[in-house]
DNA sequence: CATAAAAATGTGCTCGAACACACATTTTTT
DNA sequence: AAAAAATGTGTGTTCGAGCACATTTTTATG
């Protein structure tokens, strides 16, 4: 019942030969009305699947991917990614597949397209990349795009119908999710929104999370609660924030939307006393030390890791087994808190 | 630089047939000493990986994996564990193994050894199984043992030097998790622990996860809690809790050590007003019907299905791909409320 | 030193899909 | 009516590992 058909057995079923039957699975033509009916009878009455052991074994051509990532020297949240990329990389070593990563300067859109111009150079067979510079990559999927270079993104979702696939997580509900562990800890009281970064490449990342945050808060009508949100830079987060919590002791709760709520813990720590609930993203290394010293609450876990890795995956199973790359993966939004946090933990 | 080296280049630069190779790769012996060197240098020098799409073509065994589940119609618990083995199944379509599901009734041990006498009756290479009833499994694990049936297990941890893996969750730790939730929202009342089973085949499960939430007060020395253990029937739920409500009114939370959350949360809001809080386990869905209302808090996901994914997908890549499998997997304890459900319902 | 026994080594086939190519038959062209 | 082209069909080779079997080389023994 289980039995599996072969070509072989097809040909010799219909009563043809197995070059006939190959022609009729691959429309190669050449086939007469008398045999193709003869062989769909056939396909008709039983479930063929190639084995696909086979396929890959005959064909010699390598599959070459590459991945376009921030380097982790810049910003160790990208660092996750590149173990995750290594895990397929390993997964798939057996077979035709090369995978390849390039770094670029996050803080640079000349690096970034550098780096671009170095892979369409290679020309491979897909690009899976973090299109962290909006304009800049429009401009080079685009190239891909008449290239013919499949490219599939991860972590910022830009749109484009070039794009095969993304992987990522929606940040509107992310920042709901951030919303609801806070009201829990908070029954009422003042909330900083604070977006960190240097640059404002992550403009509509921090924005989504924002929204979705202030979202909840306002569909609960919960007018105990005063949202104001902050824009600071390294270089200013003590001076800015000493300043607002001046004329706003009584805050009680800040969301960081970036993976710096460390900066925000360090520096809270050193200019208040205050049981402030701090509420941020990313299991970097700082962030999981200050949730373990309870200045951190909660983490929301973006789980870049298996991004990357399925970025790469679904395409490497796109070519070698033929399966269909999903449009869109969304991973789910992970809540850590200390006693969790190990877990996730890579 | 990345080149595919495969037995007759190595071969070829030892100046010996890919026969010896073959004897020297798998110590089939018969290899003069001369030869054994001239190979290893070779392989010294090389990074030789057998390309496991010829390997897998050649091999005509399919091997047979049973997998040994209660019936998800006793109990719903164990509906995502069917999900799990199906995409497995899918995704092992094209290989030659076997996946079979055996159910049993989760109530009775008598079921429990009889399917387990069928699986032995088919001499499969590899069984994973439930092992809700300790004893028994005990015994029939060392049947397996004997005749040389791998045996992986998942959700139960039970010692025994025959079983090769276990997939599951750390539940002293996972009771913690619930008790660092509790502890947010509560600062202070009195806290029910409530085990809800038919059976006492659970009881392990229940008692670690319900020494893991003392533990989190313990250590904390909250003397503004206390804590009181109840256990339940099915039956008896609504004059137990009743009573139990009048002897405590001020009872502010409840952990519901199994699946069985929805039952309590039912139950209180029919004989109270109170808001109590509600902590349990699994996204079945009459849990999730009620987080959605409000009613349940938390829930701790188990991820049933990615534990019997991991069971069989571990033994199928061990037997195809020769790989390692793990003793021990412990899957993240993940933090469900509101709103984040819906990204952990497959 | 001859010869059997043992050890070492090489050859060739298999798995299933893919595809090139050879051959036969029919149709079209000149 | 012969030559050329088009069409249909089958055969044979390839991919790499694995293994059975054939062949060669070495060792042991009377």
């Amino acid at each position: 019942m289980d039995k599996k058909y072969t070509i072989k057995d097809i040909a010799q079923m219909a009563g043809v030969s197995k070059g006939t039957v190959d022609r009729v699975l691959h429309n190669r033509g050449k086939v007469s009305p008398a045999a193709l009916e003869k062989i769909n009878e056939v396909l008709n009455v039983i479930d063929y699947e190639p084995n696909l052991i086979a396929r890959n074994l005959k064909s010699t051509k390598v599959y070459r991917i590459c991945v376009l990532l921030p380097d982790p020297v810049f910003d160790p949240y990208w660092l996750p990614c590149v173990n995750g990329i290594q895990d397929a990389v390993k997964e798939f070593k057996a077979y035709n597949v090369n995978i390849e990563i390039h770094y670029f300067n996050p803080e640079s859109t000349k690096s970034f397209l550098k780096t671009n111009e170095a892979i369409v150079a290679q020309s491979p067979d897909a690009v899976l990349l973090t299109p962290l510079f909006h304009k800049e990559t429009i401009e080079i999927i685009k190239q891909y795009d008449e290239l013919g270079i499949m490219v599939n993104t991860f972590n910022n979702q830009v749109e484009s119908s070039s794009i095969k696939s993304f992987v990522g997580q929606d940040l509107y509900k992310s920042g709901r999710v951030a919303a609801s562990l806070m009201n829990l800890i908070l029954p009422k009281g003042q909330i900083a929104i604070i977006h960190v970064d240097e640059s404002l490449k992550n403009a509509v990342h921090m924005q989504e999370k924002e929204r979705g945050f202030r979202s909840y808060f306002d569909e609960k009508n919960l007018s105990d609660f005063s949202l104001t949100t902050l824009k600071l830079k390294y270089s200013n987060i003590e001076t800015k924030l000493t300043s607002f919590l001046d004329e706003n002791p009584d805050l009680s709760g800040v969301f960081i939307t970036t993976s710096k709520a460390y900066q925000i813990a360090s520096t809270l720590s050193n200019i208040t006393d205050e049981k402030i609930v701090l509420i941020g993203y990313d299991l970097i290394d700082k962030n999981v030390s200050f949730l373990n010293q309870g200045l951190i609450h909660f983490l929301i876990h973006q789980n870049q890791k298996r991004q990357a890795y399925l970025g790469v995956s679904t395409l490497v199973e796109h070519f070698l087994f033929r399966k269909d790359i999903p449009e869109t993966i969304l991973l789910p939004i992970d809540i850590i808190n200390v006693e969790n946090a190990s877990f996730y933990i890579s």
